[in-house]
DNA sequence: CTACATTGTCTTCGAACGACGACAATCGCG
DNA sequence: CGCGATTGTCGTCGTTCGAAGACAATGTAG
């Protein structure tokens, strides 16, 4: 997932932690930080703490990582991974009753 | 390149200005701050604007993106986010010639 | 080595932070 | 639908922010 606003994150954020089944009560704690500042961030608060923001992200197991902007712009083809159409069925299938 | 502290983001940072060529000065016009808050984000500084990191990003054509932690550890499948099932054929289909 | 360029550090000041408590609004389940 | 759970919003307060200017310390090229 490609992140360019706050909001970006933020989105994020909110999708990683409900698909962990937290609460933003839960996630503040596990961040140590308030509530109030997860309610904020989820929402795209722009002058938020880096540090916490990492911490966040660190309590919903989330890791970030940097690609130089040239690359990702100059292959376009090499980039993508091999798919196993058999893998992403069987996964889907034990996903449903 | 994989960050987990704001020193680990602003070693990136510098990093990629000097391989730009671009003194703090430069960056700092471009990204538009202040010169001592390129020098306190290259030293690590926990506490600067997310907002501002992300578009001192967007100055050194860097781009920032998030994986789930789970699949970075290497599990073997059973991790694998909810799919679009419809979707992904289509794409491997188009993908085959 | 010297001179210039670059980076690092300090001060000031109005704005905003994050934590905490509390109430309002919305959501989701039985 | 009702009700409890969750999210959103507001106010307060001590702390820190970032911009701007300026000087110190370090780096680099000739």
């Amino acid at each position: 997932m490609h992140l360019r606003t706050p909001l970006d994150l933020g989105l994020a954020i909110r999708q990683q932690r409900r698909r962990l089944g937290l609460n933003q009560t839960d996630l503040a704690g596990r961040a140590g930080v308030g509530r109030q500042w997860i309610v904020a961030i989820e929402q795209g608060k722009a002058r938020a703490e880096l540090g916490l923001v990492l911490r966040t992200l660190a309590a919903l197991d989330l890791s970030l990582s940097m690609d130089d902007g040239v690359e990702a712009a100059g292959s376009p083809g090499l980039h993508l991974e091999p798919i196993d159409i058999d893998a992403i069925v069987e996964a889907a299938r034990a996903r449903r009753p």
